[in-house]
Formats: structure tokens, C-alpha cells, sequence
DNA sequence: AGATGAAAGGTTATAGAGTAACATAGCCGG
DNA sequence: CCGGCTATGTTACTCTATAACCTTTCATCT
């Protein structure tokens, strides 16, 4: 579990990891909230994967990093902090946390999720979006949030790797 | 908690359930699979309800109906097998459960979501399963499901009802 | 009818996800 | 330096879901 087969391992992901913490940065200032050292951790230790974390994982590498015990609330109230300035999504049918790479700009929950090798791709679609609306509001309903979550097999997985993936994912 | 606030409350609700689990009945038949007792109590408990429903206040409905204990693994092995014949689909954001009003067809999960009144509704719109599945394909993915869980406030909440129901619901 | 094997359901225990309530620590304006 | 606010720590608990094992039910074969 230690290295991330990720499906676009060609990018510098040191790179896009720190764009993301220097942009939240940027944005917390912006807002006069206060991106404390322990929302950044988390913030961090997401960015580090292109896979949704679970609060419990998270939790973990939060101990081991900062040598002694985090309890829940710990990380459910950063997780809560950077759900609120849209920093990170909500995975739903993955009780999983994700970084956002468009935090600026307010946008609905729009991912594809991999079954075989975990990842989860932003969908940036605002087509897709008002198409939605739109079906909603011939039902006379008033979207506040949109929540979709597509499951399949990413590019990678779907392309021969396919079959052997399915069991055992160490490439 | 006795009476259900329900949106399209002129419809003949018991006429409603009675169809829903004669189709499913038949449809068990029809794929050789055994709707029992306690699967189709499930159902109809679900389908008393235009709101989604919790495994654990279906356990409670459950005990109360048979007089005697109900444990997770019972109700939730209902559901698992009413969830692969499609008779009911599972709303991610409320770790819930509702009956499928078209389980012969296959078709996604596509739902708005009332957070006044509770109510979901289920969407038929295969352009839009169409144009996810487009989308998806752009990204060399594969569909596998889809999630749509659509938040906000359905007809009745949205028109008036509003304000007034937002924080009490006994209407 | 009786044997038998698979599917369904019962039981106990536990894992995983999330929150309530209260105590403490850090920060910031007066 | 004080008072109040925000963030974090701590304990305990609720809600959601599954593992593992045992018993019952039921369809089928003989």
C-alpha cells in the first residue's frame, strides 16, 4: 500500500501537490479563515493520493505522523473545514475524502471511480451540471447540491490491464 | 412519525404498494429467485414510505412486526438480495434505502432528494444516463453504475411551504 | 417418506463511520 | 492582562455494516 499505482502516473505529483496546498493557501487567506496546521496536514496527506481517503486512514497516518493518538473528531472537524471552502469532496459511496483541484471556483460533486485500481476522477462538466437542473426543475425541485458518482473501470484498468488487475493491483 | 407528509399525497398509496409487490413477486418468478417472507416484508415496509429508510429503523419495524429480535445481518441480507434484483435502490447520502418503481427495467440510480420533507424521487431519464456515459467515455472510462443524488427542496417545500417547514415538518 | 445438499435465516461479536458533550489551549482585540 | 472566540483534545457513545459460525428450511433425488 505504500506506492500509488495512479492511472496518470506522468504528471509531477510533488508538483501538483503543492499547487494545491499553496492555492488553498491563498484562498483561506482570502476568506480571512484560518487554514491551521492541522487542517493543512490533512489537507496534505490527501493531496497524496489520487484515491479517495477514509477518515479512519487518515486518522492513522495522522498519528503515525504526529507520533501519538488523534482521536475522530479531530479529523471530522478538518474534513468539515475543508468540505465547507470546498477544498476537498465527499465521495459518498465510499465514505472517502478527495482533494478538489478547482476550489475556487464553485462547482457540483462530478466524479468517475475506479473499481479496480481506486481512483477517482473530477468530472469538470457544467454542461452536465445544468442539464441536471434542468431535469429538476421540470419536477418543480430546487437543487441545492449535486452528487454524482459513476463506477466503472478508468482507462488504464478498462485497457488489458483489465483483466489482471481485478484481483491483485501491484502492476 | 405515525403519518407521512407525503409530496404527491393524492395518489392511492396502498394501491401503489400492492402493485409494486405483486411486480415483484413476478418478477422473482420470472428469474427463478425466492421472494420470502421476510424479503417481502422488507419490501413492503420500504415501500410505506416515499422517504428513503435506515436498515436500522427497518430492524425496528421489523422486531416490533414479529415480536422478537431482529439482528443487522437479517435485514441487511434482505436488502443485498433486493438490491441485486433491482426491487429497491440504496441513497448513498442517507445510508438509505427505496423501493424501485420500474425494477424490470434496468436503469441507474438517479434521485432528487428533499431535505425538508425527506421525500426522494426517482428519476427516468435515459438522455441523461446517456450523456454521463458520453462523458465518461471522453475519459476512456468505463460505466459501470452510475449515483445521481440530487439536494434541495421538491415542489411542495419549495413553494411557501418553505419557511415554515424547514424546521418543523408536522405541517 | 427419508436422505441430502444448497440456500436462507438466526446469533454473537466486532469492525467501520460519525457525533455529542465537555475540557483545554491558542489567538486576538480591548 | 483580561475576556471572549476559535480550534483542538478527550471520553464516550451512536449509527452503519460485516464476519463467522450455527440452525432451519426447502427442493430434489432416490
Amino acid at each position: 500500500m505504500e506506492h500509488t499505482p495512479i492511472a496518470c502516473s506522468h504528471h509531477d505529483h510533488n508538483h501538483c501537490i503543492s499547487d494545491a496546498l499553496e492555492a488553498a493557501r491563498q484562498l483561506c487567506i482570502g476568506r480571512g479563515v484560518r487554514l491551521t496546521d492541522l487542517r493543512l496536514q490533512v489537507l496534505e496527506l490527501i493531496w497524496q493520493n489520487h484515491k479517495p481517503l477514509g477518515a479512519y486512514t487518515l486518522m492513522e497516518m495522522l498519528a503515525k505522523a504526529n507520533t501519538r493518538r488523534v482521536a475522530p473528531p479531530t479529523v471530522y472537524r478538518a474534513l468539515d473545514f475543508l468540505l465547507e471552502q470546498g477544498l476537498i469532496h465527499r465521495i459518498n459511496v465510499l465514505n472517502a475524502f478527495i482533494g478538489c483541484p478547482s476550489p475556487t471556483i464553485k462547482h457540483q460533486s462530478h466524479f468517475l471511480i475506479c473499481r479496480s485500481c481506486g481512483i477517482a476522477i473530477e468530472l469538470d462538466q457544467p454542461a452536465l451540471s445544468q442539464q441536471i437542473i434542468g431535469v429538476a426543475q421540470e419536477a418543480g425541485f430546487v437543487v441545492e447540491t449535486q452528487s454524482l458518482e459513476v463506477s466503472g473501470l478508468c482507462a488504464n484498468c478498462a485497457t488489458g490491464a483489465d483483466a489482471h488487475s481485478e484481483h491483485h493491483h501491484h502492476g
